[in-house]
DNA sequence: ATGAAAGCGCTAACAC
DNA sequence: GTGTTAGCGCTTTCAT
């Protein structure tokens, strides 16, 4: 039976005043050890937890981060956010946050979403996801002062632009495929990604030519799909093998398995996301630490939460190479 | 600038007392009609919206929904999830509901979980996934009255297991998969599903089984896999092939991913779920409207939660066949 | 149809 | 170190 306990139930049982049971949860170096440990135990036997409406109508904090989920794309880059969002939920409810999912179609729409959602249950903070030049979302909260953490780098110039972010480090994971299809005997490496000024994908493209240079070869056989989907990796992989490359790095699983379905069984596929395609088709893929990723958004907006003036603060994580048959 | 508008600032602006704009809001057929218009006005122009905190104390309801997230196995069908949740939150927040995520490794764990945020966070309701046989889950919310609708039948015959649930026929989807494979002129069709005892997977088979019958042939060609998992379908497939079936209906995308890799160009492979692996590798797969099934929990859900005698209400969907090369 | 008063459970100030 | 007071924003009686 988990009815309603109230302070005033743990006080009166305890015998002590209701602050003291407030002060034993939120200020617990104030109150006498005896006394502590005595609430501790009460609070143990009743079963109480703290409401939060009543604790967020006199501190103002919700202990909410609210998130937005969107189906992505052709569902395969979707399983991405799906595992980010499973690690954030258990890092969050270990910092004592909980998870707060909202929808929008557009950026727009989902600043109409902050204002409604800022309004009513007043999330303490926000994690965005996709982040992109000139992201409208970053500055609305930026000039509002509101606490958030972006998964993913501000890929923009402007000087203002300066908030926490998480990010997995793109170009060291493409790099590392380079370095293993070279290492295998490949001379002619080609990279399969998307038009440019895609932040995200231009760092893809980097880690891969910077190894080709490095190693005195030129970054020759590149090509640009279109967006990211399986049709059009097909294409642009058929481009590069006419041309004579043995080997592809991609932007992602999905233009991956385009190029697998295109290549012969000597063509080494690297891929990017290790996401269940990957897994099934026996695609090597570039793997990123979600859960970790998860949890420093978490530290980062935690820290934030706590101190007045939040620093800004970066945390970039290394990608690994998940080998299977393709490469 | 949406800074902190209460109701009392509207009251004010509008020159009608607190009340008014709170019966406007929630009593509408109370107030005058010019009234309640002006009053309509002076929220859109401040752009007051009611804080939920303050309303959850007073009403005790906080609009928040919680279903919990896990990473499913292979991630395969975990995507499935995905889909049904980004429904989820789209259809609550048009019904005025929030989703508030959580994690639990084990179904224990979960009730554990229903206490905390019960004491806290005061969820109305909760959507379960992956029922099963002599499910705690169940039974614990439903002896204590707590509002839930689960995704998935309650594969139980215990008379207490009566709750609401939003379902899609599987038996439906592989009678159409077998119908379509049969028409197609395969004459040895034959099934990879999993080990009996498990509510999905039998009602899965049934419909495989049931349309053989109708066609007066006998479901000889019949494998129980392991667990879900693409090795597992090879294996099955390799064994089921030897027999002499040329069409494999597959209980779920995992398996019919092994089916196909073992299976030459004439074997006919269809799948369950229709996964974005399914699209990726030209797997014909079976469909589960699932934004519609996320739709119908919160219909259920919010019938709940109005009416205080909960009517047990169950909405059985029906899935479609999504055609693509490997059938 | 509209207004006044009370109180949901909690914690920041301030007294003791 | 502990108890008292007040009030966050809202809705539910009850009076007008």
């Amino acid at each position: 039976m988990a009815d309603k306990v109230t302070i005033t139930d743990v006080a009166r049982v305890a015998g002590v005043s209701r602050q003291t049971v407030s002060n034993t949860l939120n200020s617990p170096e104030v109150v006498r050890e005896a006394t502590r440990r005595h609430v501790l135990e009460v609070i143990e036997q009743l079963g109480y937890r703290a409401n939060q409406a009543a604790r967020q109508m006199r501190t103002g904090r919700s202990r909410l981060i609210a998130i937005r989920i969107d189906p992505g794309g052709d569902g395969i880059a979707g399983s991405v956010l799906d595992r980010f969002l499973h690690g954030l939920t258990e890092s969050a409810a270990q910092a004592g946050y909980r998870i707060l999912l909202y929808t929008a179609p557009d950026d727009h729409s989902e600043i109409a979403t902050f204002e409604d959602l800022l309004g009513s249950y007043e999330p303490d903070a926000f994690v965005l996801t996709g982040t992109h030049h000139g992201d409208v979302r970053t500055s609305w909260l930026l000039e509002r002062r509101l606490p958030f953490v972006a998964f993913g780098r501000p890929w923009s110039e402007m000087p203002d632009a300066r908030h926490p972010w998480v990010d997995v480090d793109g170009a060291a994971g493409t790099e590392a495929a380079t370095r293993r299809l070279l290492a295998a005997g490949h001379r002619r490496v080609g990279f399969i990604g998307w038009p440019p000024g895609s932040g995200v994908g231009d760092d893809r493209r980097a880690g891969w030519a910077r190894t080709l240079a490095e190693h005195g070869m030129d970054a020759g056989g590149l090509s640009r799909a279109g967006e990211d989907a399986i049709a059009n990796g097909e294409s642009a992989a058929r481009d590069l093998l006419a041309d004579g490359v043995t080997a592809l790095v991609c932007a992602s699983d999905s233009l991956a398995l385009g190029a697998l379905n295109v290549a012969g069984p000597d063509v080494a596929v690297v891929g990017f996301d290790d996401t269940p395609v990957a897994g099934a088709v026996g695609l090597t893929s570039v793997h990123q630490p979600l859960g970790q990723a998860a949890a420093a958004c978490v530290k980062l907006l935690a820290r934030a939460l706590d101190s007045t003036e939040p620093p800004t603060t970066h945390v970039l994580l290394q990608p690994s190479l998940t080998v299977r048959r393709s490469a």
